[in-house]
RNA sequence: UCCCCGAUGGUGUAAUGGUAACACACCGGUUUUUGGUGCCGUUAUUCCAGGUUCGAGUCCUGGUCGGGGAACCA
């Protein structure tokens, strides 16, 4: 595996978590030959998102720390919600991150005729039967927390009754919905899974691999502990709300005598302001208030893909908020926070102008340019430098320049002097507004031995302004996003399509960039100074057009 | 009503019977040709009640609160 996974601080030990102590337990204790085999289980139904990245950090860095690796399996046992347009974008999503499935790619598929041969065995020690009984009739016999169910009349049926029912189900005798087979254990359990739960179910559907071979498939349950079983895994990570599977997990691999494989279970990521529900995810794609599962402001692997977060940046994150049982909200701050740790060691430095205003260098001679030379990132040398012309008229931040002020104040302003980043400090002089009180050009006056680098005019700017220069910019749009939903939680109370932030996307157009930026490439993320880190849109974005998306701001510490 | 899991600063995560720590956030200072970054510092934490112990966040008992648990979903 080629992936990084120390953070900034990657040097700096981190103590174990709960799972990384059970695994050197393990080891020590020569459980599984000292083996850390680990898989990732999606179910190709939709899109992989923030939650899965985590699962998958944990699942794939595990595996990777103690020297073992991980399997990718699709757990692909219900043909009606799965299709191979999933499969292939979460197998991008995972690569993507950094990952590489060196156990290997399985899809639960691939054991049908294994499961079918276990369920066949377990019938056959008397341990499954054949229920005909509708889905409510046995819905009533399950009882309740704190009152047992009651046996199905069907319970009883010999092992060569049932084997000869099962094989009818397999051979399409039967209609949908008519039979199941279930597995014997106890209707007084307190566990309700344990109540004869249902581990074959009839389906006339197509299934994206195997077609119409089957017309069974067997359950959830019935399907991923053996499958972990097949493939030997040594440690079956999956979140809480799997515990109460787990009893039922052990008993199949009991029962079956099978590979012991141990189910743990850990806290799945909860992010403050977003959703993590496949199906809600769908929901906003489908009534259009996103514009697919890769809109930037999808917490989706896509989406954050498209926005600008880097995979490091998503490995960093997942590597803060820890591995636990107790249930959390992260806030969406700490991701944004490891997005800015990883883009302000790499991303390339440049000037952009969101709110355009004319800056007017008086004494700067008409017609007159020059090249100035700036570095492409303060924190990494090695970038190196480029040319930035500069010319007497120029491009300035409208939130620039502001006409009462205070002390506080760092910009323009009337009587104020400020440093053009890399270029020369300039002095107010006065400015234009509008009829409705707007400024729309300010001018100034340049100190000529002020030059960047080459600066012996003594004179003291507070503040450093970016611009552009009018003759060479380059026009874009730029999409500016903020969070989706205005409730911190907002699967919480209602409905989630109720506390939609309808400012989550603003779109400026006339925004005025550098000229090295039209050669912006897809994939890198830029530093515009001042404002934030910047990615071309890779939907939208072309060259006669271009379109850049906000990643993510700049931390703000003006506090005017 | 029954079963399972959990509870440590604002948010997360450690401390495995022996000084409650780390990160993020916040606040303040400092550096800075990005009000960014870096550096320094401040504030703030063991759900409750009993018990065991020289000593309890940790062990025991009881409670409270939160999450999960009935699908021919995964």
């Amino acid at each position: 595996m080629s992936i990084k996974s120390e953070t900034t601080d990657g040097t700096k030990e981190r103590p174990l978590n709960f799972i990384e102590q059970k695994i050197e337990a393990d080891i020590a204790s020569g459980k599984h030959g000292g083996r850390v085999h680990t898989r990732f289980p999606p179910e190709p139904n939709g899109h992989l998102h923030i939650g899965h990245a985590k699962a998958i950090c944990v699942s794939f860095g595990l595996a990777h720390k103690y020297g073992g690796v991980t399997n990718l399996r699709f757990d692909d046992t219900n043909p009606e919600k799965e299709s191979t347009e999933y499969v292939d974008a979460i197998r991008r999503d995972v690569s993507w991150l950094g990952f590489t499935w060196e156990g290997g790619e399985f899809y639960t598929s691939d054991y049908f005729d294994q499961l079918y041969g276990f369920a066949c065995q377990l019938i056959q020690s008397g341990k499954a039967y054949v229920d005909d009984q509708s889905s409510e009739e046995m819905a009533a016999q399950k009882g309740a927390p704190g009152r047992p169910g009651k046996n199905s009349p069907h319970r009883s049926r010999s092992p060569e009754e049932n084997l000869e029912l099962f094989k009818k189900m397999k051979a399409g005798e039967f209609q949908e919905g008519t039979r199941v087979l279930r597995a014997k254990i106890d209707m007084a359990h307190d566990n309700m899974l344990m109540r004869d739960p249902l581990i074959y179910r009839i389906k006339y559907a197509s299934h994206h691999r195997t077609g119409d071979d089957w017309v069974i498939y067997p359950m959830y349950d019935f399907a991923h502990g053996q499958s972990d079983s097949i493939e030997k895994i040594t440690h079956s990570l999956c979140s809480l709300e799997f515990e109460n599977h787990r009893p039922l997990y052990d008993w199949f691999i009991e029962a079956l005598n099978i590979y012991p494989t141990e189910q743990t279970e850990f806290a799945r990521l909860n992010l403050s302001y977003t959703l993590m529900s496949k199906r809600k995810l769908l929901k906003l794609v489908e009534e259009g208030v996103v514009d697919g599962w890769d809109d930037p402001r999808m917490p989706t692997i896509s989406g954050l893909r498209r926005r600008g977060y880097t995979p490091q940046s998503i490995r960093t994150f997942a590597d803060r908020i820890g591995v636990a049982k107790r249930n959390n909200e992260i806030d969406v701050s700490l991701l944004e926070w490891a997005l800015r740790d990883d883009l302000n060691r790499i991303a390339p430095r440049v000037m952009g102008v969101l709110n355009p205003i004319k800056l007017v260098v008086l004494n700067y001679p008409e017609g007159q340019k020059e090249q100035l030379v700036t570095q492409n990132n303060p924190e990494d040398p090695s970038a190196g430098s480029r040319e930035l012309p500069f010319g007497r008229e120029l491009w300035m931040e409208a939130d620039d320049f502001k006409v009462d002020v205070n002390k506080k104040w760092f910009r323009l302003a009337p009587g104020r002097v400020v440093r053009l980043k890399s270029a020369y400090i300039v002095e107010y002089v006065n400015h234009i507004e509008d009829d409705s009180g707007k400024v729309t050009e300010v001018h100034v006056n340049y100190v000529k031995n002020s030059k960047s680098g080459q600066d012996v005019s003594g004179i003291k700017a507070k503040g450093t302004l970016h611009w552009v220069s009018c003759a060479d910019a380059v026009d874009a749009e730029v999409r500016l996003y903020d969070r989706l939903f205005s409730e911190s939680a907002p699967e919480a109370k209602g409905d989630f399509m109720d506390c939609l932030n309808p400012g989550s996307l603003e779109i400026k157009t006339g925004c005025k960039l550098e000229p090295s930026l039209s050669a912006a490439k897809i994939g890198t993320v830029y530093q515009f100074t001042r404002l934030g880190y910047f990615t071309v849109d890779p939907k939208y974005s072309e060259p006669s057009g271009l379109v850049f998306n906000r990643a993510v701001t700049l931390k703000d510490g003006w506090k005017g």
